[in-house]
DNA sequence: TAGATTGTTAATCGATTAACAATC
DNA sequence: TAGATTGTTAATCGATTAACAATC
C-alpha cells in the first residue's frame, strides 16, 4: 500500500465500486487486470482510473496492469477495513433496517455496533444480530463503548435532539439520513444523505426525453 | 415561472433542499425572505444561492429579498410537481419498503404507484396504500400502466434482469439502488444512488480527527 | 521489435466564490 | 440619502479529459 496523500472526494467515492467490481470477478480469473477493462466495465473514462487507482496503491505494470489480489488489499487498506469503528444507529425503521441488514459497511470500515429507538414495539428486538436499545440509554452507552459514528435515521423533527445527544456522548462523526442541516459543534462531521435529493436529476432527464 | 435554460446538475439538487427549508418556514412569519438567510440556515454561499433561485423563479427584489410564497411556487414548478410521473418499485424488502412510506417524491414530481416483490409473505400485501404483486406481472402491468420510471431495490444479483423487464416494459428512467452498474439502452436513463459509497468520506474525516 | 498498457503533464470543463455595479 | 439586498462579470478552484512519453 502506498503512503498517501490526501485522497481527493470524488476518487474517495469511486473507490467502493472498484472494490465491489473486483471482488464480483471469478476466482478462477486472470491474475492481472487493466485499469482500461476497469474502466469499460464501469463506464468510466480510463485515465481517472489509473489516477485512482495511483492514489490507493502502488501502481501496475505496462503491457500487464495491476495485480488484481493486490489491488483489492490496497483499496481495502486505503478504505480502512484494517481499523473498523464501530456505529450507533439510531431510529430502526425501514430505512435503519435496512442499514441494519447492509453486510457491506464492515468493508468500509465501519461496523454498526448497537441500534436505538423510541417505539415500544421494536425496543429489544435484534435486527441482523444487532440490539435494538431503547434510545434513552443512547448517551450513556455510546459514551460507554466510545463509539465515533452515529447514524441519524429518525424523523426529520428528531434528527437535531439525537445528533446533541450523540454530540455529547462523544461521538464524531455523523451519517445523516434526515432532510434537515444538522447544527454540530467544530470537530464534529456531518454527511448528509438526503435520499431523494438526486431525484430531481433523473425527472429532469425525463422530462427532456419525453420532449 | 421563469422561462428555463437548462439547470445544471448541482444546482438541481441543491433545490430539494430550498424548498423543504421554505415550506418549513412558519406560516405567520414574513412575507419575504432574503437569500442571505436562506444561505445562512442551510450552510451554503449566498451567491450560490441566488445563481440557483434565478434559474427557477424572476427574481428578488434589493433591500427585501424574494416573496416567500412565491418562490415556494416556482420551486415546485421547476421541480415537476405539476406533472407528477407514476413509478413503479421493485423489491419490497426494508429499503423499499422505507422508499414506498417516504411522502416527499411527491413534491419532487413522482409518485410511487406500485411496487413488486418476488416473496410471498409480501405479494398482496399493501405497504402506504401502496400493493405489493408478483414480479411475474411487472412487465405487463407496467406496460398497460405506461409507467416512465421504475425504481430498483433488489438484491445485487437480480438487478439487471429486472432493469431489462423495466426497459421492455417501456419505462425510461430508472433509480438504481443496487450496487451494479446496469446496462441499458440508449435513451434510458440511470440514476445510480449508491448508499455506502459516501461512507469514505465520512471514515476518512473521522481518521483525520482521531489522528 | 511492436503493441498494449502505464503514468504524467497540460488543456478543458464545470462549479464555486469574490468583487462590483445596480436598485429599491 | 444610506444601507441592505439583488444580479452580473471575472477569478479561482477542483475534477475530468486529452495528449504524450515511458516501459514491459
Amino acid at each position: 500500500m502506498k503512503t498517501q496523500g490526501p485522497i481527493s472526494i470524488a476518487t474517495l467515492k469511486r473507490l467502493p465500486l472498484y472494490l465491489s467490481y473486483l471482488k464480483a470477478l471469478p476466482k478462477d480469473g486472470p491474475l492481472n487486470i487493466s485499469a482500461t477493462s476497469i474502466a469499460m466495465a464501469l463506464d468510466l473514462n480510463e485515465v481517472q482510473v489509473r489516477k485512482d487507482l495511483a492514489s490507493v496503491g502502488d501502481g501496475g505494470r505496462p503491457k500487464i496492469g495491476y495485480l488484481t489480489e493486490e489491488l483489492i488489499s490496497d483499496l481495502e487498506d486505503c478504505l480502512g477495513c484494517r481499523d473498523c469503528h464501530d456505529a450507533a444507529l439510531v431510529g430502526a425503521g425501514n430505512l435503519g433496517k435496512a442499514l441494519l441488514c447492509c453486510g457491506e459497511f464492515g468493508r468500509y470500515g465501519m461496523e454498526i455496533a448497537v441500534a436505538f429507538d423510541e417505539s415500544e414495539s421494536n425496543i429489544g428486538t435484534t435486527i441482523n444480530n444487532k440490539h435494538v436499545l431503547s434510545a434513552d440509554k443512547l448517551e450513556e452507552l455510546c459514551s460507554r463503548m466510545k463509539i465515533r459514528i452515529g447514524i441519524i435515521t429518525v424523523p426529520d423533527y428528531a434528527a437535531q435532539d439525537v445528533c446533541d445527544a450523540l454530540v455529547r456522548a462523544g461521538v464524531l462523526a455523523i451519517w445523516n439520513f434526515a432532510p434537515v442541516k444538522l447544527k454540530v459543534p467544530k470537530g464534529v462531521v456531518v454527511l448528509d444523505e438526503h435520499i431523494g435529493s438526486s431525484l430531481p436529476v433523473l425527472l429532469n432527464h425525463l422530462a427532456e426525453t419525453i420532449g
